[in-house]
DNA sequence: GCGGACTGCTTACCT
DNA sequence: ACAGGTAAGCAGTCCGCG
């Protein structure tokens, strides 16, 4: 064990030579830290070839500042604009009208006025605008009382009467994303410093790969091979190592149940653990009295270090945050790195000592890229997509188990009671999950974020928190910048694209869906599956669909129309979502989805195949929905409206011709056809026709041995060649359902794997009879083991318990139990339940024993889980269970 | 005062 | 803060019932 039991750690050798190191870089201020200098790294004169990995806006400088990642020496180098690029906004007011404004005028932040030509893609022609320049963004707009955006339409109309409405344009957008889209600059992407000068770096493997991309595309039009390419030279070019240290504290705190309040930063910081990429284990804990020192031991590798007072512990910490270029943690924007701030605050530390940032809802680094995995995994698009729905819970805990198979350690007390070491243990363990949910599949997740930052043109830290319509908006409002053509408002898609026609099913939508065939119930033999690989943005392609396109302002493309809505797509010019989505799901299906499953490749060539692929499905999926969601700033609900009406026509043509191929329809569902039996000619022939017609790629996505189906949709049981089974949105796999049921649902699934042909049925079925009879006849003896826990139903709590006012759901129920036992619960987390006789009939797994538990009420559930398949089967649960007609009857 | 039919709310899932 | 469609269970309401 390498323990020493020092005073205040301060510096190892290794920092020290660093420190060497970094003595040829200005530094932008030289605060004491206890005597040594702790520098922000502001760039040379010349810097070799760095990622350019963050940007913001630097209030100090006046100017857009610049992260770079120097990959040799593994360090973070800040560069501030020397173009003398300002924030700005546009009006359609000429700037003799402007100048007429006298609160205009006087704003100290006003810099300029400008004419500029401008492409308006709501009107289809071109237009002279005003650029009104400012020194700063919050001139522009932020400022309270009175910002550019805001005066020009408040003083306008008071001059001028109101017949000419004053209206602002690219007033909201963030200052270093206007920086970034102007100078057509690629965050994610190799540059140097020349000479002060910030200079993009070719990389010649990657672009011999553009080229022979953009061979596979040969004939298509010019105008979206240029997208092609532009992608095609973002994606190929290989990653970084990101040198990272993650980063976990604990507080002691007087109330167990209770997080601390970081704002308020009442109590000792008593632990911290550092782990770095580069092997280093750090465990700093602060001496106290009461607690001695326990006999477990920790791992050799790690060194301790005892503080004797809080802040040297601080400031230890902020050495490591200064000093590392990427630091992880898992909700330190809300926890760890708020709660240092602030504690640092309360201590009295110098404010140019502390390397954080303090946002409203983030928290960066001075020097660095702070990474937050709470908010990317809790990213919906994220959890579904990119991991597969492979954890549910947003916890450190959850997605640790789920991704790597490692587990928190258990507090078997309070954190201010424990052992220095069990704290040491605790803490080391928490910040090695968050550190490896970065490190397992080759650096998976920093190399996702990666690709990210370079598809959405976002700074790293952005792209780790924001959703998938903020990656797709700003890719489109870059294409936008970098066509000159003017971004419009919300309010005027909306006005002149108008509101939605069709009817939804489902009450209180904004317009119709997708189509779900009616299953044939049984078991199926051989079915092959079908599916539009990418339907929806394979329509948006084809069909040239998007806010410009729909209802486009052009007598001549009315015909173009719609099918099932009085919309008409536009016939003269490409809209950008069409060319910028269309080309990316080419390149996802065409090059990057085969390329990461070609063995014959290099396995680190694969692996970032592997990413890309990823990412695109993440932005793929979610480029149709996003048209209709209000809170898009390009939203425009008859382009959604028109993309699902075109894929309900999709799969009703393929349907019918199926029928009329004479292949039976099984299922289908939106995108995909289940089909029984077909032979391969048919198959060919089906894909062929939709080729054809359709303009649109259908292909066998899988074959199932077979398949169970039931009478309800989206539910569904299928059994793969090689004996794996796939469940489908069946009860005995929905993760709320009590363990005790899915166990009797797992062996039924495990003897269905072993069904090969329609004869080996009916022993089977005898076999499941015997599994579900066992189950049932284990709850009448009440047979579930010491405690309750395997009965428990598990149900997220969708908000706090006190803003369920229109009903009580069960899970609340149980909810309310525990707070009424001083429980703190917030939306998100999970209740654990039993079904017991008295009354409410719920109870809290923490607080339930046994005797209590309603035996019937899980009948029930097993009977309700297991009618799903045993319809398809031939089965009937109560004959199973031995019930007589009689019985049953009463 | 009670139970069945109904609607609405809530969660988890599918594409 | 991507969308709509489906299943299931339960809460709450209405209505009829001498």
């Amino acid at each position: 064990m390498t323990e020493r039991h020092l005073d205040y750690f301060f510096t190892t050798t290794e920092t020290a030579k660093e420190e060497q190191r970094e003595s040829s870089c200005s530094p932008e201020s030289a605060p004491q830290a206890s005597g040594r200098v702790v520098f922000r790294s502001a760039a040379p004169k010349d810097l070799p070839p760095s990622y350019f990995v963050s940007a913001t806006y630097s209030g100090e400088k006046g100017s857009a500042c610049i992260k770079l990642y120097e990959p040799e020496s593994e360090r973070i180098y800040l560069w501030y604009d020397t173009t003398g690029h300002k924030p700005y906004c546009l009006t359609n007011l000429s700037p003799s009208e402007l100048k007429k404004i006298g609160r205009l005028t006087a704003h100290p932040g006003l810099v300029d006025f400008e004419s500029v030509e401008k492409y308006d893609p709501l009107l289809d022609r071109k237009v002279i605008l005003t650029k009104v320049v400012a020194e700063d963004p919050l001139s522009i707009g932020g400022r309270p009382g009175g910002c550019i955006r805001d005066i020009i339409p408040e003083e306008y109309p008071k001059i001028a009467g109101a017949e000419q409405e004053a209206k602002v344009w690219e007033a909201t957008i963030r200052y270093y994303q206007s920086y970034i889209y102007d100078r057509d600059l690629a965050p994610g992407m190799i540059y140097k410093i020349e000479n002060n000068k910030l200079v993009r770096v070719r990389h010649e493997p990657s672009e011999r790969m553009v080229k022979e991309i953009c061979g596979l595309f040969q004939g298509e039009p010019e105008e979206y091979l240029q997208h092609i390419e532009g992608w095609a030279r973002l994606l190929e070019y290989p990653a970084p190592k990101f040198r990272r240290v993650a980063l976990d504290i604990e507080v002691s705190t007087p109330i167990p149940t209770r997080v601390p309040d970081p704002r308020e930063a009442a109590y000792q910081i008593i632990c911290a653990s550092l782990l770095g990429s580069d092997g280093k284990k750090r465990i700093l804990l602060l001496k106290r009295e009461r607690v001695e020192e326990g006999a477990e031991k920790l791992p050799t590798d790690v060194s301790v270090e005892y503080f004797d007072s809080e802040e040297k512990l601080i400031l230890a910490i902020f050495e490591a945050l200064w000093e590392y270029p990427f630091v992880i943690t898992f909700n330190g924007d809300d926890f760890d790195l708020r709660y240092l701030w602030h504690r640092a605050q309360n201590l009295g530390i110098r404010r140019d000592r502390v390397p954080i940032e303090l946002g409203r809802r983030v928290c960066l680094l001075k020097n660095g890229v702070h990474i937050d995995l709470y908010k990317f995994f809790f990213n919906r698009s994220i959890q579904i997509y990119a991991f597969g729905r492979k954890y549910r819970d947003m916890t450190l805990g959850d997605v640790g188990k789920a991704l790597l198979g490692l587990t928190k350690l258990e507090l078997v007390k309070s954190i201010s009671e424990l052992t220095c070491t069990q704290l040491a243990r605790y803490c080391m363990r928490d910040a090695e999950i968050t550190l490896k949910l970065t490190t397992f599949d080759n650096d998976l997740v920093m190399k996702l974020i990666l690709a990210l930052t370079r598809i959405s043109r976002m700074p790293m830290e952005d792209v780790s928190r924001q959703g998938v319509s903020r990656w797709i908006r700003n890719f489109l409002h870059y294409e936008h910048r970098r066509q000159n053509t003017l971004i419009p408002n919300a309010e005027d898609i909306l006005a002149l694209k108008g509101a939605t026609v069709t009817k939804a099913i489902i009450k209180g939508k904004k317009y119709k869906g997708a189509i779900v065939v009616e299953p044939v119930p049984g078991v199926h033999f051989n079915v092959k599956v079908m599916d539009f690989a990418s339907l929806y943005p394979s329509i948006i392609k084809v069909h040239n669909l998007g806010y410009q396109s729909i209802r486009c302002p052009h007598n001549e493309c009315r015909d173009n129309k719609v099918p099932e809505t009085p919309h008409w797509i536009c016939k003269k010019r490409k809209a950008l979502e069409s060319l910028l989505i269309g080309a990316l799901r080419d390149l996802r299906v065409r090059w990057y989805k085969p390329k990461s499953q070609d063995n014959s490749l290099p396995r680190g060539l694969r692996s970032w195949y592997k990413v890309i692929q990823s990412a695109l499905k993440v932005i793929l999926n979610a480029s149709y929905g996003v048209f209709g969601a209000e809170t898009f700033d390009l939203y425009c609900p008859p382009v959604a409206e028109a993309t699902a009406a075109i894929g309900r026509q999709a799969i009703t043509q393929t349907v019918s011709k199926a029928q009329r191929l004479e292949i039976e329809v099984i299922y289908g569902d939106t995108d995909s056809i289940f089909l029984k039996n077909p032979s391969q000619d048919q198959i060919d022939v089906l894909s062929n026709w939709s080729e054809k017609e359709l303009g649109m790629q259908l292909d066998v996505d899988k074959v199932y041995r077979y398949s169970v189906f039931s009478s309800r949709k989206k539910n569904y049981l299928g059994v793969f060649p090689d004996g794996n089974v796939e469940v489908k949105g069946l009860t005995g796999k929905k993760r709320h359902i009590p363990i005790f049921i899915k166990k009797a649902f797992e062996q039924m699934e495990e003897r269905l794997s072993q069904v090969k042909s329609p004869s080996e049925f009916e022993e089977a079925k005898r076999e499941i009879r015997k599994i579900i009879r066992n189950r049932y006849l284990k709850l009448k003896r009440r047979e579930w083991g010491e405690s309750p826990d395997e009965l428990a139903f598990n149900i997220v709590l969708g908000k706090i318990p006190k803003h369920y006012n229109k009903t009580t759901p069960q899970h609340v129920k149980a909810a309310m139990e525990l707070e009424k036992r001083g429980h703190e619960l917030k939306a998100g987390d999970l209740i654990s339940f039993v079904k017991v006789v008295k009354e409410p009939h719920v109870k809290p797994i923490q607080l339930a024993s046994n005797s209590e538990i309603d035996v019937e009420k899980y009948v029930g559930y097993l009977h309700s889980t297991f009618d799903q398949i045993l319809d398809a089967l031939g089965l009937d649960f109560n004959e199973i269970i031995g019930l007589t007609k009689l019985e049953r009857f009463m």
